[in-house]
DNA sequence: GAAGAGTATTGAATCGGTTCAAAAAAATCC
DNA sequence: GGATTTTTTTGAACCGATTCAATACTCTTC
C-alpha cells in the first residue's frame, strides 16, 4: 500500500534488517539464513517490491550487459536492409549465447546521432559504417567505450575495424562468370553518391566512389584483365542500392544494342531486384542472363532461381566483434576476412549463338 | 594521464569548482559564466573526461529513454521474420521521431528469458506474444514497468494489449476470393503446434489451435458459409510457419485429385513460400491459382506477382504501443484494430472450365 | 555607499542499489 | 565453560551523476 515506489531500503526497514542483508536476500540468497530470508521475502511481497531495480546494480557494476549497434541510417535500416539484417542475425546469435542484450541506435540527422550515441546504455558499440562513418566513429570514440567498425571505408588505421577482402571477393565473382564463358558482362554498382547513378565512366570510380564498391570494382577489373578484357569494355551502371535505381539501371543496360549475357551485381539486394526486372521482362535466369550477387544474404538462398553470390562470413564477423566488445579487447591491427564464392542457380554458361 | 576512470567529481576538483557547477557546464552550459565554463572544459579535456556518463544521469532521472521489445524467440527472430520485422520497422519509425532507443530482448529458454527481461534497461516493454506469451507477460508484470502485448492469444482481460480483428480480416480475405468466383479453396494455416501440421480436421481447430490462426480460420469459415460452403468442404493444411512445412503442405494440396483454384494463406510469409512452390511447379499465379496472404508485410508488395493480402495497420499499432509505454498510459480496455484488404496481382477470377 | 535585484556558485541530498571490512552471533572444539 | 572457528549481519562507503535551496558574488540605482 506504499505510496510511490518501494525501494530496497524500505523493505529492509520494514523487515528489521540492514540494507546489506536485504540486498543479499535477492542477489546472493545462499549467504543469508533461511529464516531471515523468508521474512524479508514476505515483507517484500507485502510491500509489493518487485526485486532489485536493475539501475542500481548497473550503476554499481559499471556495466550494462548490452552492446549497441549503430548506423547512420534510420532505425528501420536494421530491419529492412538484407545486409544489415544478416549481420544483426549473426550478432543476435552470438549475443543470445552470452546473455547480452542488443540496443540498436540510429540517426538520420547529426544532432540525433550525437544524442543517441551518447545516451545509449551499452558496454560498447559495433558500428555499421556504410556511409558517413567518420562522424559516427568520432562520436563513438568520444564516448570512450570499446567499439569496432564494420564495412569501414575510411583509411584511418587507428580505427579498430573488421573488414572483408572486397577486392579478391570481386575477383572471384568475375572469374566465375568468365570461366563459364561470358565475355559480355555488365556491372551494377552500389553507393550513396547521387552523382554516381546511371552510366559511370571507369575513371570516376577511384575519385568518387566509396571504398566498398570501389574495392569490389577493382576486384572485377582485375579478373577481367586476366581474361584480356579492358575495363572500358565493361559498362557500369550506378545504383543507389535501392529498387527504383536498380530497375532504371537494368532498363538502360538492356535497351542497348548489345545487352550483356551476365551481370556482376555489387550486392545481393541489387541482384535480387535485377532478377525481378528480368523475370518481368520474360528474360530467363540463367539461360538468357547470368547474374551473381555479393554478400550472401539469406534471401539469396531462397530466391527463384537461387542466387549465386560471394558470401561474407557473417557469423565470424559477428563472433569477433561481439567478443572484442565484451572483453574490451578490440584488435589493434585491422583484420580482413575472406569471402566465399557460393555457386547456385543464377549463373550458367551463355547461350551458344 | 589519470589512472583508471575520470569522474565528474575529479574534473570539478581539478578545476576548483563545485561538482554542481561542473555538472552544469555539461548539462546546462548557459547557466554558468563563460570564463568558468571554459576553464572547466579545458580541465576536462586535459584529464580526458569524455562528458557525463549516462549511467549517472539515468540513475538520477529514473528513466532510460528506451523501450524493450521482447519475444519468446531467438534474437534472430526480430531480423528474420517478416511480421516481426514489419512491426520493428514501424516501431523504429516512431522511436526515431521521439529519440527513443530500442532494445531487443529475446529468450529461447526459460531462465534466459527471466534474466533478459529483468536486466533490460528500458522504460517499458512491447511484447510480441506469438506463442508462450503467458510466461512472458508474467515475467514482465513482475518487473513493474509499463508493457503492452501485441498479437496476444491469451484471454486474460487484465493484460493490456493491442490486437487486430483477425476474424473480420479472415472474412474479408475469403470474401475476396469468393467474389472473384472461386469455389474450390484451400487453407494454409500457421502455428507452432507440432500436431497441427499436414491435414487438419475442422473440429480440431477450436481445441488445439492458437488464438490468432483460430480467429483467422473462423473469419474464413464465416465468409465461406455466407456462400453456402460448409467448412468440411475446405481442406486445411497446417504449417509450422516455415518454408519446409509450407512446401510439404502445397505438395499435399496439389497432389489431390481436385486441386484448389485458390488459396487462403494465414500469413504473407507462408503465401510467399507457396508462390515459390507454384512457380517451381510451373503453375501461374493468378491464372492457374489465386492466392491471398495475411499481414501486409513489405515483401508482399514487391513479390512477383505482387501478393494480395489483408494488411495490418503496423504504423498505427506501433504508434499506439510506443506512446502508451512512453507516457506510461497503457490502455485499460483492449483495442482491436481493423485490417485492410489490399488487392494486388496474385488473385483473379478462376479459369473458365 | 547601502539597499535591492540579478546572476553564479556551492554543498548536500538523492537516485537504488552493491560491496566489504568489521562486529555479532552461533557453532565447534578442547 | 572458555577459546576458537565459522556463519550471519551490520553499517557505511561507493557507483556517477543531477538538483535545488541557500549562499555569494555583481551590478544597478538612489
Amino acid at each position: 500500500m506504499a505510496k510511490g515506489h518501494v525501494r530496497l531500503a524500505d523493505v529492509a526497514k520494514a523487515a528489521g534488517v540492514s540494507q546489506g542483508t536485504a540486498s543479499n536476500v535477492f542477489s546472493r540468497p545462499e549467504v543469508v539464513r533461511e529464516e531471515v530470508r523468508e521474512r524479508v521475502l514476505n515483507v517484500a511481497r507485502e510491500l509489493g517490491y518487485g526485486g532489485p531495480d536493475i539501475k542500481g546494480r548497473l550503476l554499481r557494476a559499471g556495466r550494462v550487459n548490452a552492446i549497441g549497434v549503430a548506423a547512420v541510417e534510420p532505425l528501420t535500416y536494421f530491419f529492412d536492409d538484407p545486409w544489415a539484417r544478416s549481420l544483426m542475425t549473426a550478432i543476435g546469435e552470438v549475443c543470445d549465447a552470452s546473455g547480452t542484450g542488443i540496443a540498436v541506435v540510429s540517426a538520420m540527422n547529426e544532432e540525433r546521432l550525437a544524442w543517441n550515441i551518447n545516451s545509449a546504455l551499452v558496454d560498447g558499440f559495433i558500428l555499421l559504417c556504410v556511409e558517413g562513418g567518420e562522424r559516427l566513429v568520432q562520436l563513438t570514440r568520444q564516448r570512450q567505450l570499446p567499439f569496432i567498425a564494420l564495412a569501414l571505408g575510411i583509411e584511418d588505421e587507428t580505427i579498430p575495424a573488421i573488414g572483408i577482402d572486397n577486392i579478391s571477393g570481386g575477383a572471384a565473382a568475375a572469374r566465375h562468370l568468365l570461366e563459364l564463358g561470358h565475355r559480355n558482362i555488365a556491372i551494377l554498382s552500389i553507393g550513396d553518391v547521387d552523382g554516381l547513378v546511371g552510366v559511370v565512366a571507369p575513371e570516376r570510380v577511384d575519385p568518387e566512389m566509396e571504398a566498398t564498391p570501389r574495392d569490389r570494382m577493382h576486384g572485377y577489373w582485375q579478373a577481367l584483365a586476366d581474361y584480356g578484357i579492358p575495363r572500358e569494355a565493361v559498362p557500369i551502371q550506378g545504383t543507389l542500392h535501392d529498387r527504383s535505381s536498380t530497375l532504371m539501371a537494368m532498363e538502360a543496360l538492356f535497351s542497348s544494342a548489345n545487352p550483356p549475357t551476365a551481370i556482376l551485381a555489387m550486392s545481393d539486394k541489387v541482384a535480387l531486384f535485377a532478377m525481378q526486372w528480368l523475370a518481368e521482362r520474360g528474360l530467363k535466369v540463367p539461360e538468357d542472363v547470368s547474374i551473381i550477387g555479393f554478400d550472401g544474404v539469406p534471401e539469396a538462398a531462397i530466391s527463384l532461381p537461387r542466387l549465386t553470390t560471394v558470401a561474407q562470413p557473417f557469423a565470424e564477423i559477428a563472433r569477433r566483434s561481439v567478443t572484442a566488445i565484451l572483453e574490451n579487447a578490440v584488435p589493434e591491427n585491422r583484420e580482413a576476412l575472406d569471402l566465399e564464392l557460393v555457386v547456385r542457380d543464377s549463373t550458367a554458361a551463355p547461350r551458344l549463338r
